[in-house]
DNA sequence: AATAATAACGCAACACTGTTGCAATAAATT
DNA sequence: AATTTATTGCAACAGTGTTGCGTTATTATT
């Protein structure tokens, strides 16, 4: 069976992420990461880290994708409000908040993505 | 000051997406274009719709942009849930569904972006 | 109906984002 | 230490979106 390694590069990334408290985009990670990895390793490492459950990705209301960590409470939940500002671009989970809604019932949920855009409060 | 005009190729593109019950995306609707126009155009286009107000994008959860005529209610809302495909990569609007939600006060709301991903009516 | 002003267009070129194939490297197991 | 193979780097490619500029076509004005 094919099993995951845990290699330098995949876990600089991750505390990249880990320590950022805002989602970070591909690009970003790459600025960051400096001459860590070549920017294909970021690629298929942010794969990886989403099918292993520890990050998960956002997509912005611009269609850029950004990844984050997400607090674990009692049960993981992906469950719930991202806010990307319009004026600093940067996304933050609101963890706190759970959104209600409901969908036809011949409609089946795997998964959401919950993107409320505005001003954050240091760009208000 | 500025004008907009109304051409053959945005009326055109206007009505591909009227007539659509499903969200398109920019090379849908350049393959159900054809030869209309340039896709720079499209793309030109699709960005004016958007600010008249005609025409609203959506990002799926893969980042990819969509675009689509919502249901004018009584008061025009983009505040309703979109549901995605993973199967047939299709975006619905849900016009009926009104999520309800709260964030902190310090932020300031200017939109939402709500998309539900799963199997369609056709899918499941 | 002809003219003038300029929004919109086509084309070419570019930048950014993401993917694929393959040989080389390095992590985990024996 | 040797073996297996997941992971990496590199090169090349494909898709998505943008910009500049000369030309065309829409709209308003005469």
């Amino acid at each position: 069976m094919k099993t995951t390694r845990s290699t330098t590069a995949k876990t600089a990334i991750y505390e990249l992420i880990m320590n950022s408290d805002v989602a970070l985009s591909h690009s970003e990670i790459q600025k960051l990461a400096g001459d860590l990895c070549d920017r294909v390793t970021i690629y298929r490492i942010l794969d990886r880290l989403v099918i292993e459950d520890v990050i998960h990705k956002i997509a912005t209301p611009d269609g850029l994708l950004k990844y984050a960590v997400c607090q674990k409470t009692e049960k993981h939940s992906h469950n719930h409000i991202h806010f990307s500002c319009e004026n600093c671009l940067s996304v933050t989970c609101l963890d706190a908040v759970e959104p209600i809604f409901e969908v036809p019932e011949n409609y089946s949920i795997k998964g959401v993505n919950f993107t409320v855009s505005g001003f954050c409060p240091n760009c208000s």
